[in-house]
DNA sequence: TCCTAATTGAAAACTATTTTCATTTAGAGC
DNA sequence: GCTCTAAATGAAAATAGTTTTCAATTAGGA
Protein backbone atom coordinates (compact mmCIF):
# COMPACT_ATOMS: atom_id res chain seq x y z
CA UNK A 1 0.00 0.00 0.00
CA UNK A 2 1.07 3.56 -0.85
CA UNK A 3 1.98 5.93 2.19
CA UNK A 4 -0.82 8.70 2.12
CA UNK A 5 -0.20 12.23 2.75
CA UNK A 6 -1.20 12.00 6.76
CA UNK A 7 0.39 8.94 6.98
CA UNK A 8 3.66 11.00 6.65
CA UNK A 9 2.87 13.64 7.77
CA UNK A 10 2.29 11.73 11.27
CA UNK A 11 5.73 9.65 10.92
CA UNK A 12 7.38 13.18 10.32
CA UNK A 13 5.45 14.23 13.62
CA UNK A 14 6.41 11.21 15.55
CA UNK A 15 10.57 12.00 14.63
CA UNK A 16 9.92 15.68 15.83
CA UNK A 17 9.86 17.17 12.48
CA UNK A 18 7.81 20.21 11.78
CA UNK A 19 4.66 20.55 9.23
CA UNK A 20 5.91 23.70 7.31
CA UNK A 21 3.90 24.40 4.43
CA UNK A 22 6.56 24.33 2.36
CA UNK A 23 6.78 20.39 3.42
CA UNK A 24 3.85 20.23 2.73
CA UNK A 25 4.04 21.40 -0.48
CA UNK A 26 7.06 18.52 -1.38
CA UNK A 27 4.70 15.64 0.25
CA UNK A 28 1.78 16.59 -1.46
CA UNK A 29 3.93 17.01 -5.46
CA UNK A 30 5.19 13.58 -4.57
CA UNK A 31 2.80 11.76 -3.69
CA UNK A 32 0.54 13.13 -6.03
CA UNK A 33 2.75 11.70 -9.35
CA UNK A 34 3.89 8.12 -10.42
CA UNK A 35 6.91 9.16 -12.14
CA UNK A 36 10.33 9.51 -10.61
CA UNK A 37 11.23 13.22 -9.77
CA UNK A 38 14.47 14.57 -9.38
CA UNK A 39 14.68 17.87 -6.81
CA UNK A 40 14.45 20.06 -9.28
CA UNK A 41 11.86 18.24 -11.09
CA UNK A 42 9.85 18.95 -7.72
CA UNK A 43 10.83 22.58 -7.84
CA UNK A 44 9.05 23.54 -11.13
CA UNK A 45 6.22 21.09 -10.03
CA UNK A 46 5.53 23.18 -6.47
CA UNK A 47 4.91 26.06 -7.88
CA UNK A 48 1.42 25.52 -7.72
CA UNK A 49 1.07 24.50 -4.48
CA UNK A 50 2.79 26.50 -2.91
CA UNK A 51 5.10 29.06 -4.82
CA UNK A 52 8.29 30.24 -3.68
CA UNK A 53 9.84 27.15 -1.90
CA UNK A 54 13.50 27.13 -2.44
CA UNK A 55 15.52 23.95 -4.23
CA UNK A 56 17.64 24.05 -1.06
CA UNK A 57 14.05 23.09 1.36
CA UNK A 58 13.20 20.81 -1.22
CA UNK A 59 16.79 19.04 -0.93
CA UNK A 60 16.80 19.00 2.62
CA UNK A 61 12.84 17.82 2.55
CA UNK A 62 13.74 14.91 0.24
CA UNK A 63 16.71 14.22 2.49
CA UNK A 64 14.46 13.59 5.70
CA UNK A 65 11.75 11.86 3.96
CA UNK A 66 14.43 9.54 2.22
CA UNK A 67 15.81 8.73 5.41
CA UNK A 68 12.68 7.70 7.57
CA UNK A 69 12.08 5.44 4.12
CA UNK A 70 8.91 7.77 3.13
CA UNK A 71 10.31 8.54 -0.30
CA UNK A 72 12.99 5.69 -2.41
CA UNK A 73 15.42 6.08 -4.77
CA UNK A 74 15.34 5.17 -8.32
CA UNK A 75 18.48 4.60 -10.22
CA UNK A 76 17.91 3.12 -13.32
CA UNK A 77 17.83 5.58 -16.48
CA UNK A 78 19.03 9.36 -16.07
CA UNK A 79 19.57 11.21 -12.60
CA UNK A 80 20.95 9.64 -9.80
CA UNK A 81 18.72 11.91 -7.64
CA UNK A 82 15.40 11.10 -8.60
CA UNK A 83 12.83 9.96 -6.13
CA UNK A 84 9.65 7.80 -6.42
CA UNK A 85 7.05 7.95 -3.49
CA UNK A 86 7.66 4.87 -0.89
CA UNK A 87 5.71 2.41 -0.05
CA UNK A 88 5.36 0.50 3.37
CA UNK A 89 6.17 -2.84 2.34
CA UNK A 90 9.43 -4.51 0.62
CA UNK A 91 9.01 -3.67 -3.25
CA UNK A 92 11.11 -3.13 -6.12
CA UNK A 93 10.58 -0.59 -9.27
CA UNK A 94 9.29 -1.22 -13.06
CA UNK A 95 10.65 1.90 -14.57
CA UNK A 96 9.05 3.47 -18.04
CA UNK A 97 12.27 4.49 -20.61
CA UNK A 98 9.40 6.85 -22.24
CA UNK A 99 7.49 8.22 -19.32
CA UNK A 100 9.05 8.11 -16.00
CA UNK A 101 6.04 6.61 -14.19
CA UNK A 102 7.35 4.32 -11.88
CA UNK A 103 5.43 0.85 -10.78
CA UNK A 104 5.87 -0.93 -7.52
CA UNK A 105 6.04 -4.63 -7.34
CA UNK A 106 6.66 -6.98 -4.37
CA UNK A 107 7.72 -10.07 -4.12
CA UNK A 108 10.50 -12.45 -2.22
CA UNK A 109 12.77 -13.73 -5.37
CA UNK A 110 15.84 -13.20 -4.19
CA UNK A 111 15.97 -14.87 -0.73
CA UNK A 112 17.14 -18.06 -2.30
CA UNK A 113 19.01 -16.18 -4.69
CA UNK A 114 20.88 -14.30 -1.62
CA UNK A 115 21.01 -17.49 0.38
CA UNK A 116 23.04 -19.12 -2.04
CA UNK A 117 24.86 -16.16 -2.85
CA UNK A 118 25.91 -15.52 0.81
CA UNK A 119 27.06 -18.73 0.98
CA UNK A 120 29.39 -19.14 -1.76
CA UNK A 121 30.81 -15.50 -1.63
CA UNK A 122 31.02 -15.18 2.44
CA UNK A 123 29.46 -11.84 2.05
CA UNK A 124 26.75 -10.86 4.65
CA UNK A 125 24.40 -9.57 2.51
CA UNK A 126 22.16 -6.44 3.72
CA UNK A 127 20.38 -5.49 1.53
CA UNK A 128 19.65 -5.68 -2.32
CA UNK A 129 18.54 -3.38 -5.63
CA UNK A 130 16.17 -4.45 -8.45
CA UNK A 131 14.64 -2.61 -10.86
CA UNK A 132 13.49 -3.29 -14.45
CA UNK A 133 13.43 -0.82 -17.31
CA UNK A 134 11.51 -0.92 -20.56
CA UNK A 135 8.02 0.85 -22.00
CA UNK A 136 4.94 0.78 -20.67
CA UNK A 137 1.69 0.18 -22.78
CA UNK A 138 0.85 3.67 -23.92
CA UNK A 139 4.87 4.81 -24.61
CA UNK A 140 5.22 1.54 -26.35
CA UNK A 141 2.66 3.06 -29.11
CA UNK B 1 34.85 -14.44 -18.21
CA UNK B 2 36.54 -11.02 -17.89
CA UNK B 3 37.64 -8.48 -20.17
CA UNK B 4 41.77 -8.74 -20.72
CA UNK B 5 43.55 -5.85 -21.96
CA UNK B 6 44.32 -7.41 -25.16
CA UNK B 7 40.26 -7.91 -25.66
CA UNK B 8 39.66 -4.38 -25.16
CA UNK B 9 42.54 -2.86 -27.07
CA UNK B 10 40.88 -4.93 -30.06
CA UNK B 11 37.50 -3.84 -29.49
CA UNK B 12 38.38 -0.27 -29.89
CA UNK B 13 39.99 -0.85 -32.83
CA UNK B 14 36.96 -2.43 -34.31
CA UNK B 15 35.84 0.79 -33.73
CA UNK B 16 38.16 2.65 -34.54
CA UNK B 17 39.05 4.39 -31.91
CA UNK B 18 42.87 4.97 -31.30
CA UNK B 19 45.02 3.57 -28.95
CA UNK B 20 46.67 6.29 -27.22
CA UNK B 21 48.95 5.38 -24.11
CA UNK B 22 46.05 7.77 -21.74
CA UNK B 23 43.54 5.36 -23.13
CA UNK B 24 45.76 2.45 -22.14
CA UNK B 25 46.39 4.02 -19.10
CA UNK B 26 42.61 4.23 -17.93
CA UNK B 27 42.01 0.45 -19.00
CA UNK B 28 45.14 -1.21 -17.04
CA UNK B 29 43.64 0.69 -14.16
CA UNK B 30 40.24 -0.56 -14.36
CA UNK B 31 41.12 -3.78 -15.37
CA UNK B 32 43.77 -4.40 -12.31
CA UNK B 33 40.87 -3.23 -10.02
CA UNK B 34 38.27 -5.24 -8.16
CA UNK B 35 36.79 -2.06 -7.16
CA UNK B 36 34.17 -0.18 -8.10
CA UNK B 37 36.02 3.51 -9.39
CA UNK B 38 34.96 6.49 -10.10
CA UNK B 39 36.41 8.83 -12.65
CA UNK B 40 38.43 10.51 -9.80
CA UNK B 41 39.50 7.35 -8.50
CA UNK B 42 40.88 6.14 -11.53
CA UNK B 43 42.73 9.51 -11.80
CA UNK B 44 44.44 9.45 -8.45
CA UNK B 45 45.80 5.69 -9.31
CA UNK B 46 46.45 6.77 -12.62
CA UNK B 47 49.90 8.45 -11.48
CA UNK B 48 51.80 5.54 -11.52
CA UNK B 49 50.93 4.50 -15.28
CA UNK B 50 50.87 7.31 -17.22
CA UNK B 51 51.50 10.40 -15.29
CA UNK B 52 49.61 13.71 -16.18
CA UNK B 53 46.61 12.22 -17.66
CA UNK B 54 44.01 14.78 -17.80
CA UNK B 55 40.72 13.87 -15.97
CA UNK B 56 38.63 14.99 -19.08
CA UNK B 57 40.91 12.26 -20.89
CA UNK B 58 39.26 9.64 -18.16
CA UNK B 59 35.61 11.07 -18.38
CA UNK B 60 36.12 10.65 -22.44
CA UNK B 61 37.82 6.95 -22.36
CA UNK B 62 35.10 5.95 -19.62
CA UNK B 63 32.36 7.49 -21.84
CA UNK B 64 33.23 5.15 -24.65
CA UNK B 65 34.17 1.87 -23.03
CA UNK B 66 30.98 2.50 -21.40
CA UNK B 67 29.19 2.72 -24.60
CA UNK B 68 30.51 -0.01 -26.00
CA UNK B 69 29.61 -2.27 -22.82
CA UNK B 70 33.20 -2.36 -22.08
CA UNK B 71 33.06 -1.42 -18.11
CA UNK B 72 29.85 -1.29 -16.31
CA UNK B 73 28.11 1.34 -13.85
CA UNK B 74 27.92 0.51 -10.47
CA UNK B 75 24.72 2.08 -8.59
CA UNK B 76 24.29 1.16 -4.85
CA UNK B 77 26.33 3.17 -2.53
CA UNK B 78 27.76 6.35 -2.79
CA UNK B 79 28.61 7.81 -6.18
CA UNK B 80 26.40 7.34 -9.08
CA UNK B 81 29.65 7.71 -11.18
CA UNK B 82 31.04 4.38 -10.51
CA UNK B 83 32.53 1.57 -13.00
CA UNK B 84 33.53 -1.57 -12.57
CA UNK B 85 35.48 -4.21 -15.12
CA UNK B 86 32.85 -5.25 -17.71
CA UNK B 87 32.40 -8.87 -18.30
CA UNK B 88 31.19 -10.75 -22.03
CA UNK B 89 28.44 -12.26 -20.36
CA UNK B 90 25.13 -10.74 -18.79
CA UNK B 91 26.03 -10.80 -15.03
CA UNK B 92 25.27 -8.97 -11.88
CA UNK B 93 26.98 -7.18 -8.93
CA UNK B 94 27.70 -7.98 -5.50
CA UNK B 95 29.18 -5.47 -4.08
CA UNK B 96 31.37 -4.85 -0.36
CA UNK B 97 30.13 -1.93 1.68
CA UNK B 98 33.50 -1.85 3.27
CA UNK B 99 36.20 -2.03 0.81
CA UNK B 100 34.48 -1.93 -2.34
CA UNK B 101 35.33 -4.46 -3.83
CA UNK B 102 32.81 -6.00 -6.88
CA UNK B 103 31.94 -9.64 -6.92
CA UNK B 104 30.53 -10.68 -10.21
CA UNK B 105 27.61 -12.99 -10.71
CA UNK B 106 25.76 -14.65 -13.27
CA UNK B 107 22.44 -16.34 -14.13
CA UNK B 108 19.02 -15.82 -15.15
CA UNK B 109 16.85 -15.78 -11.99
CA UNK B 110 15.22 -12.76 -13.32
CA UNK B 111 13.92 -14.18 -16.49
CA UNK B 112 10.98 -15.71 -15.37
CA UNK B 113 9.79 -12.91 -13.13
CA UNK B 114 10.73 -10.83 -16.01
CA UNK B 115 8.23 -12.94 -18.08
CA UNK B 116 5.39 -12.39 -15.46
CA UNK B 117 5.94 -8.66 -14.99
CA UNK B 118 5.59 -7.90 -18.69
CA UNK B 119 2.33 -9.88 -18.79
CA UNK B 120 0.60 -8.56 -15.85
CA UNK B 121 1.46 -4.24 -16.50
CA UNK B 122 1.52 -4.50 -19.71
CA UNK B 123 5.19 -2.94 -20.41
CA UNK B 124 7.71 -4.34 -22.79
CA UNK B 125 11.13 -4.82 -20.96
CA UNK B 126 13.92 -4.29 -22.07
CA UNK B 127 16.64 -4.86 -18.85
CA UNK B 128 17.29 -4.72 -15.10
CA UNK B 129 19.53 -3.56 -12.44
CA UNK B 130 20.34 -6.35 -9.63
CA UNK B 131 22.58 -5.09 -7.37
CA UNK B 132 23.31 -6.98 -3.60
CA UNK B 133 25.15 -4.67 -1.30
CA UNK B 134 26.52 -6.10 1.85
CA UNK B 135 30.06 -7.03 3.68
CA UNK B 136 32.59 -9.23 2.04
CA UNK B 137 33.88 -11.59 4.70
CA UNK B 138 37.36 -9.78 5.16
CA UNK B 139 35.41 -6.93 6.31
CA UNK B 140 33.01 -8.67 8.80
CA UNK B 141 35.97 -8.94 10.95
C1' DT C 1 0.07 34.86 23.47
C1' DC C 2 4.90 34.12 24.19
C1' DC C 3 9.15 31.90 23.40
C1' DT C 4 12.62 29.07 21.45
C1' DA C 5 14.53 25.74 18.74
C1' DA C 6 13.73 24.38 14.21
C1' DT C 7 13.17 25.86 9.61
C1' DT C 8 13.62 28.74 5.74
C1' DG C 9 15.72 31.22 1.55
C1' DA C 10 19.43 33.85 -0.54
C1' DA C 11 23.95 33.83 -1.42
C1' DA C 12 28.28 31.79 -1.37
C1' DA C 13 30.97 27.78 -1.60
C1' DC C 14 31.97 23.55 -3.27
C1' DT C 15 32.02 19.44 -6.30
C1' DA C 16 31.21 17.05 -10.45
C1' DT C 17 30.82 17.18 -15.30
C1' DT C 18 30.92 19.18 -20.01
C1' DT C 19 32.39 22.34 -23.52
C1' DT C 20 35.73 25.02 -26.02
C1' DC C 21 39.78 25.47 -28.46
C1' DA C 22 44.61 25.50 -29.57
C1' DT C 23 48.10 21.93 -29.62
C1' DT C 24 49.67 17.26 -30.10
C1' DT C 25 49.68 12.62 -31.92
C1' DA C 26 48.19 7.74 -33.67
C1' DG C 27 48.17 5.34 -37.40
C1' DA C 28 46.88 5.05 -42.51
C1' DG C 29 49.11 5.64 -46.89
C1' DC C 30 53.08 6.20 -49.32
C1' DG D 1 60.79 5.52 -42.01
C1' DC D 2 58.19 9.97 -43.36
C1' DT D 3 54.07 12.71 -44.20
C1' DC D 4 49.60 14.00 -43.39
C1' DT D 5 45.11 14.39 -41.32
C1' DA D 6 41.46 13.36 -38.48
C1' DA D 7 41.17 12.14 -33.85
C1' DA D 8 42.60 12.89 -29.28
C1' DT D 9 44.52 15.58 -25.61
C1' DG D 10 44.82 19.03 -21.66
C1' DA D 11 44.04 23.60 -19.73
C1' DA D 12 40.72 26.68 -18.85
C1' DA D 13 36.17 28.23 -18.89
C1' DA D 14 31.46 27.15 -18.53
C1' DT D 15 27.75 24.68 -16.69
C1' DA D 16 25.13 21.84 -13.47
C1' DG D 17 24.18 19.85 -9.22
C1' DT D 18 24.55 19.95 -4.29
C1' DT D 19 25.89 21.69 0.32
C1' DT D 20 27.04 25.18 3.65
C1' DT D 21 26.47 29.54 5.95
C1' DC D 22 23.82 32.78 8.24
C1' DA D 23 20.38 36.17 9.33
C1' DA D 24 15.41 36.28 9.38
C1' DT D 25 11.14 33.79 10.05
C1' DT D 26 7.92 30.50 12.06
C1' DA D 27 5.65 26.05 14.07
C1' DG D 28 4.02 24.44 17.89
C1' DG D 29 4.75 23.51 22.98
C1' DA D 30 4.34 26.02 27.45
Amino acid sequence: MRLTEKKIYSVLRQHGYKLTPQRRAVIQVVTSSSDHLTPNDIHEKIHDVYPGTGLVTIYRTLEILAELGLVCEVHSGGSCRSYTMGSQQHHHHLICSGCGTVVDFTGHYLESLEKNLSEESGFRIDGHLLEFIGLCRKCQR
